[in-house]
DNA sequence: CTCTTGCCTTCGTGTTACCCGAAGGTGATA
DNA sequence: TATCACCTTCGGGTAACACGAAGGCAAGAG
């Protein structure tokens, strides 16, 4: 069983965020012990790192709270869990594409800096600032 | 030369947001017409990328513009840029990361959803939910 | 036994990065 | 000339926390 500090370090949430998704009602399966402090147990934990990540794509709270409530019921609502699912999870795959084309971005950028640095180019290619060139590709929003 | 629209369309970033980041000054480069629109040439779009990026990496628009304004002064910022640079693409990374890893949770649990659907498996392994088995792998903050 | 330490609690306001809509100007088209 | 379609500024609203105050409970130190 683990308290909130815990759990927040094990998953790098803040302990605010902890409190706040559970009061929420996003981690159903969480405990208070007789001095009425949140206690998790492994289900708790599983709970939150869903949590966690359909967060990271996107989700509000609110609909993370709907779907946490979908999945209480069972059963009965497989299909409607998948098709919100196979939404997240095509975020997740757009997140993934534009999570590349970020560290390529940062460590050319890098490099350039680098080469200015060591003189093996001179800074007047920059008028303002020089940027790779990134324009034609695709600029998917990062619904965070 | 591009209006908010085409910028907004371009980046994928809505109009609020273009114009909010030229009003804080983190496209230094753009410029108006006669009417006062806000006119975007190859250099703003530059920068635009460059502040989007930065901002998917976490950094608040005070200090992008803290930056943008390191950048202006030319060559003597030129060590600092770089060490900004350099934390940004190490936070980049860490990113890619955990979006390898929230990709593949959507998707392991997108099966196990179909394998519900199918029959295949019961849904009785299911106390309140099952996840799948992340709780062992580094969870960092996706400072977004 | 009391005191301090350290964790937890609730509550309520503050902050960031927008979002949204109102009110209005401009300029090309019908 | 009227209607679009676009732009502008401005001001208030919102989501997801961040933060700090005020206080409860328990365990170890003296």
């Amino acid at each position: 069983m683990y308290t909130v500090k815990e759990v927040s370090k094990l998953l790098d949430l803040t302990e605010h965020t902890v409190r706040f998704y559970t009061d929420k009602g996003l981690v159903p399966s969480v405990k208070r012990d007789k001095n009425n402090n949140r206690l998790f147990d492994e289900e708790s934990i599983n709970w939150l790192i869903g949590v966690k990540y359909l967060k990271q794509c996107g989700m509000s709270v609110e609909d993370i709270k709907s779907y946490v409530d979908l999945c209480l019921e069972g059963r009965s609502t497989i299909e409607e869990r998948y098709e919100i699912i196979k939404k997240q999870k095509a975020i997740a795959l757009e997140q993934l594409e534009e999570a590349k084309l970020r560290a390529k971005y940062m460590e050319e950028k890098l490099n350039h800096y680098l080469d200015i640095i060591n003189g093996v180019i001179s800074d007047d290619t920059n008028p303002g600032e020089w940027e790779p060139k990134y324009a034609n590709t695709p600029h998917k929003k990062e619904t965070s």
